[in-house]
This record gives C-alpha cells, structure tokens and sequence, in this order.
DNA sequence: CTGAAAGCGCTTACAG
DNA sequence: CTGAAAGCGCTTACAG
C-alpha cells in the first residue's frame, strides 16, 4: 500500500507523545475518553509525524471498511447511471466510499463479484433487483452484510427494497397505449429469465390487455438482451410480418431507440405509420427523435433514498420496509393514434 | 465486517486440508508453487468450508488492497461509461476491484475524492485527463500510489498515460468540415478551464482553421458544460444570429445531441439546412437522427489497457510512456456540404 | 484515565 | 514443495 518504509506508525506516535498506543488509538477513536492533556500531546505527535492510521490494519482491527459494493448489471448504456452517482455521491457525504462491479447480466458473475465485494468487507451492498440464488441471500446473512434492493419493487419481496414498481408502471403506460386505440400490439422484452424488472415490464403489459379483455395470446413477444442493435433486428423482424402491429412497445429506452432507428430504415415515420414507446426515461429517451414515451423513473432520488436506508442498516439501524417510489408516464411524440389508413 | 462467529479462516482450512496456514495461503495467491495434490486438497477444503479470505488480514499482511480508485468527472452522460466497465472488467480479472467516485468537473472534489481513495488505501489511481494542481501528483508520488491518467495524451505530459490525442483528432474533423466547403463555422466548447480534453479540442479545431489560412477570429465559440441542454441552449443562441454558421461543431457527443435537438426545435433540416458533429461516438452519436459525424475512441480498448498498465505498474513493472490509441472520424449523416442557397 | 498484552487473519522470508 | 514462526499495525477487553 505505501513504498515508503518510514511512513510512521502509531506505535511512533505514542513513543513520540510517551504513551501507549492504546491511548494513542483512543484519541484517535473515542477522544472523549481521553484525559485533556495527554490528548494534546498524543495530537501534537501526530501532526510532528503527520501520522495516517494504517487502513488495512484499521480495517482488520476494527471489522469495518466504511466502504459499500454496488453490484450493477451494466455501466454501458447508462441504464444506472444516474441512479449510481447519486448512491455514490450520498454515500461520499456519509464518509462512505463506492465499490462498483457490472456482470452484463450474468447470474453467475453476479454471484462471483457479491462473493469478492463481500470478501473485500463490504460494509453493506446494494444490489439491483430480487431475482437471484436464495443462496446468495442467505450467504449475505451469514457473513452479516447489510444487503438492499434497488431498482426493483414487488409486494412480496421481503428484504429491504427502495425501487419501482415496474409492473404497475409498463401496466400504466400500456393504458395509455390502449387508449390511443392500439390493438394490434407487439413487444420487445429485455430477457426475462432471471431479470425480475423485465419479467415484471412484460407482466404489467399482459395485465392492462387482461383488463381491457384484449387477447393476450395475440401480442406478439420478442425477447432479447438490453441493447440497441437487439431492438433493431426486432423491429425489422417484427414490421416484416404479414399484419405488423400498430405499436411496438419496448422493455426500456435502449431497445426503443433501437426499434425507432429500424422504423426509419424501413422508412416508417413514426408515430404516423407506427407507435414505438420505451421504459427507464434515461437521456437517450428525449434525444432520440422522435422523443420516447416512456416511463419515468427518479434515478437520483432512488439512489440517494437507497444510499441513505444502506447506511442506516449498516450503522444498526431497523431494515427499512420495502418501498417503491412513484412513477409516471411520460407521454412524447413517439407513440400516436392507431394509423388510419391500413 | 463479520458479525458471525464462525467464519471460516485459513486456519480451519489448513486444518481440514491437513496442510499449513502457509499452503493454504500459497494455493489462493500463487497456486503453482503448490504441488498439484495438494492444491486438491486445499481447493476442497476452501469448497466445503466457504472459505473467503478475510480482506483486512490480506490487506494488512500484503501492504496492499487490491483496490484501484478510479476518479472520473461524471457518470451521468455515459461519457465514460464504457470505458470504466472495461477497465473494471479487466481489473477483476487480475484480481482488483474498483471504488469509483465521480466530481462533476469539480477540481476541488476531485482533490478531496483523490486522498479519500489514496487513504482506503487504493494501490493505484486512474485520473482523467492531465491538468490539475501539481501538489497532487506530489501527494501522490510521496504515498507511493502509481497514477495513470486516461482519456488524455499530450507530447509534454510527464505522467504514464494511456488515451487519446484529443486535438489531432478535433483537427482530423474539421479538416473533413473544412473539405465540405464549410467557412462560416461555430464551435459548441465544453469549459475549457481545468479541462484539457475540452482545450485540446478546441485547439485542434483552431489548428485546422490555421492550416488552412481561414481567419481563426471568425471561429465564433461558444463554452458550456457536456448537457444536451446547454447543447439545445446554445444551438439556439448561435443560430438566430445575424449570420448563421453552416455547421456547428461540437466538444462532444452530448452537446451535439443537444444542438440537433435545437435544431429540429427550429425548423432546420440536419445536414441541408445546417451540418452538426460531435466527439467521443458513444452510444448516443448512432441514435439521434441524423446520426453523428463525430471522431471514434476506442473506449473498451483504453480501459483494458488502462487496467493492465496501471496493474503492472502497481506491481512493480516500469512505468510505461506515455501512449496514445489510433482515434477516427467516423462520418455519418449529421455532416453534410455547404448549403446552395444562402 | 491509562497501559500491557492478546488478538484480528493473513503473508512471506527463511529453512529444510 | 512445504512448514514454523514472525510480523503486518491497529483495537479492545481486562486490570489497575
């Protein structure tokens, strides 16, 4: 950790100040226990020095590293971004530091990089949905690391949570869709398996065409992995069929961005000729043209909320009820009446 | 860290392997020094154990972390984004892990986000860009922590470097401007205070105006922080001047993204009536319509040999030269020839 | 209020 | 290739 070999230590410190290095770490620590004046003459030893705790043996001694995982499925397409700087920025201002590590949605690497965070002694770690081995959950309770889920919210869910509600929110959107007279539907999922807020997205969608009494065997279901290049080879797949739909509804803004980019290069205006809307109200929502419309979600309030409960359990606090944060459909220019013309 | 008892140490599994703590330790650190035997042996017992090593002990006895700090401007705009998840990537698989913190552009945070990282005990740093106050490249020295910085490159720069040559490549780019016929040119500047990438831009652009005798007085430029909005802001401002530039030329891919919005806002076809480009091509700059004339980074390839430069540093090897990666003018829609009509 | 001392759980020369 | 043992630099009961 440092090359220096003279860097003092505190056994230097309380040679220096002629008392134990127990006193020395109490000042250091828990100052009040500490009489007045042995405190000044401990603190003037360790300016002279300019004496820094050792942090591995800090770490070791104290069982706790003040720093918290986050263990997010992509740093790409800035899906967490925004919601990951805010973690980390709240965690900064708690004297909390950010470890970080993506798995591309794999559950296996997942489950590798929990093991290594926790191994490095994450303090606390955030994780991104429920969906995952109950291994894991229960493996994070026994080494007693503080876990929270975020991103991701279900009635059922019985760990502390602060994310959305995902199904209610593609529900809600698809209302909106219906509304605008849409019948001839088809979707492009992110994959479900083991991915619960696509699972739950795809879900919400089948829930507002039950309600509506529409078919649900009709809608057409692609599934394929967050990207850009996947939303378009879906849409080409999907508008070349014999009666193509009236809408495509995408699992989150990279796939509709991606969908919004075929549409074009098959010279469909849309939404005159047809309806794309998107999911997660990133910045690529309103940049694209035309603009998604997409379901809001607060990215920097989920992460300082989601920042702030961690902390709280890790420093002994209660575990938090799980909690979902509103969301809204943001209604843009991408999604339009039922075409008229057949 | 712990709150259970009974976790598992290198005792319990050199006990169950029926080896010493030294084997045991020799198997999870440098596995070829181990007889192939015995190595079974102990894997077993880690196995059936859950045998991790405790961080603070590794970290104690090693004098190191294995833990990189990586301290970028922002994690919003996806700027970095790719690049860090390959640098990430690359980390664990030799082993490290990352803390993150983000500074929003601050050079004062960035000072305070640096020895927080150097005082979790990082064993290297990653740093964007070059220019920042030289007492921290001293701090740095003095602890012993190697830095690399990234994203920048620059002939003078004194430092190990692995990134790009932000000015060759502006310059690259608006020779193509340039070769379009364009003379009336407006340049959209990130803030180039404390922010070399953004300098080094604009020079670049201002060293293509020189080659080829254009009046560099004439560039109007305009500076604003990387936000689609302030992009949208300034596209607006530029163009409802008396003599609109033909093409507007941008830092980056987000403020193009911004001035194609402002664009459309206005009822300007992009590139007939006004021609736009960007820098970085991240994702963003194939999304928007037109598509982004911009210049190409390599982003996974600085991050993974970012992460092996840093590492090999960190463990002894020799500081490497300073190293620029081949960029490119990707053309895409967004830049087109003069328009006939004034 | 303070100190002596055990101990946290590893790694790594040093010997063999 | 393997083991005994010192040591990494702190914290924290336990005594006084």
């Amino acid at each position: 950790m440092r090359s220096n070999g003279t860097t003092p230590t505190i056994d230097d410190v309380a040679k220096l100040a002629e008392v134990s290095t127990a006193t020395v770490s109490r000042c250091l620590n828990t100052p009040d226990s500490v009489a007045k004046t042995t405190r000044k003459k401990v603190f003037r030893a360790v300016e002279t020095l300019g004496y820094t705790p050792n942090f591995g043996a800090r770490v070791m001694a104290a069982q706790r590293t003040f720093t918290i995982g986050a263990i997010i499925p992509t740093m790409v397409n800035a899906i967490f971004a925004r919601g990951i700087q805010a973690f980390q920025e709240t965690l900064h201002t708690r004297g909390y530091t950010l470890l970080v590590s993506s798995h591309a949605y794999c559950p296996q690497m997942e489950k590798e990089q929990i093991r290594t965070l926790v191994g490095r002694g994450a303090d606390g770690v955030l994780l991104i949905g429920y969906e995952r081995d109950p291994q894991l959950y229960k493996y994070l309770e026994q080494q007693g690391v503080p876990a929270l889920i975020a991103w991701a919210y279900a009635p059922h869910i019985n760990m502390p949570a602060i994310g959305f509600h995902n199904r209610a929110g593609m529900e809600m959107l698809a209302n909106h869709v219906i509304a605008q007279g849409h019948r001839r539907i088809a979707y492009i999922s992110g994959v479900t398996q083991g991915n619960d807020r696509a699972a739950e997205r795809l879900a919400g969608l089948q829930d507002a065409l039950r309600s509506h009494g529409l078919p649900i065997k009709a809608l057409h279901v692609a599934e394929t992995s967050f990207k850009v290049e996947n939303g378009e080879t879906e849409m080409h797949r999907i508008m070349q069929t014999a009666a193509p739909p009236t809408v495509v509804m995408c699992g989150n803004d990279v796939l509709a961005a991606g969908a919004l980019r075929a549409a074009r290069a098959r010279g469909l205006e849309v939404p005159r000729d047809v309806s794309i809307t998107g999911f997660d109200d990133i910045e690529l929502a309103r940049v694209v043209t035309p603009p998604l419309t997409t379901v809001h979600l607060p990215h920097s309030e989920m992460g300082k909320q989601a920042a702030t409960a961690l902390i709280d359990m890790i420093e002994g606090g209660p575990y938090p009820a799980p909690r979902a944060l509103p969301i809204s459909v943001e209604i843009r220019a991408s999604l339009g009446p039922v075409p008229q013309q057949e």
